[in-house]
DNA sequence: CACAGATGATAACTATACATATCAATCGCA
DNA sequence: TGCGATTGATATGTATAGTTATCATCTGTG
């Protein structure tokens, strides 16, 4: 059942990014981390655009951001064309955070498919990307 | 990034269940199908032990089960042998629902690897299989 | 330029998902 | 057999994850 697998796969990799944060000392979630991740990539993105950038919710990167904004990672301001939006970048505690942790989970993630070959590890994702570009 | 590529599977396998079963008409998570499956093939089961052969948290169980009784598809009993575990069993209702869903289950369970052939799909679950078994 | 519709964000709600604490009950071992 | 350790379940708290509704603001069309 593949839908099952791929739940247990995506539960697997979660205990994993938490049980090496914890290790590292850091409190980061995995989406907390994606969006530190794409926040540093495109300083200045509004909440919008930062969801559709990793693949979520709206709604819920808007709770995300809030909690990275209480660990005082990332600044977020209204933005000066659109008063609507929030235009969200790292602070430098928050850049520090990520150059702290990118090695952690460098390592981290490919740990993740430990059970499988380079080669293996390959094709796995080569065919999981494969799938959602559907 | 392994990680991400999981997450977003995981995403797309719900978003598909979700989609299919309101097509039928039918109010069930992936979780509470799951559970409903569970409970089928070992009826009488405490709530402990279908946590542990669908690879849940105990806590997590508690209210999955707890809907499914609001939905009239499962009975819990406090066990005869161990007053502190409750059995649970399918209800005619749960049995007959079970029944009307399979089949979508399984067109579903099929389409969530639609991008990929036949070979491939049997590639990516021996692998992501491959990968659990850690 | 007015205004309908679109868009950004938040709030409220449901459902996982897991950790931890607590309580009740059972079990194992000395 | 007594009692400490274990186990089943629930409660509480945090964090996703998504839907829908609402509000503020913007934008395009007439």
């Amino acid at each position: 059942m593949p839908g099952h697998v791929i739940r247990r796969l995506n539960q697997m990799s979660t205990q994993v990014f938490a049980a090496r944060m914890q290790e590292a000392g850091v409190d980061l979630t995995p989406v907390q981390f994606a969006a530190l991740d794409a926040i540093r990539a495109h300083p200045g993105l509004d909440q919008a655009s930062i969801a559709a950038r990793i693949a979520y919710d709206r709604a819920t990167i808007g709770g995300v951001i809030e909690r990275l904004l209480q660990k005082g990672y990332v600044q977020r301001v209204v933005s000066d064309r659109d008063r609507r939006a929030r235009v969200v970048t790292l602070t430098d505690a928050g850049e520090q955070a990520y150059i702290m942790i990118l090695p952690v989970v460098d390592v981290l993630q490919h740990d993740i498919l430990s059970g499988l070959t380079q080669e293996e590890r390959r094709v796995f994702l080569s065919l999981a990307n494969k799938a959602l570009d559907r």
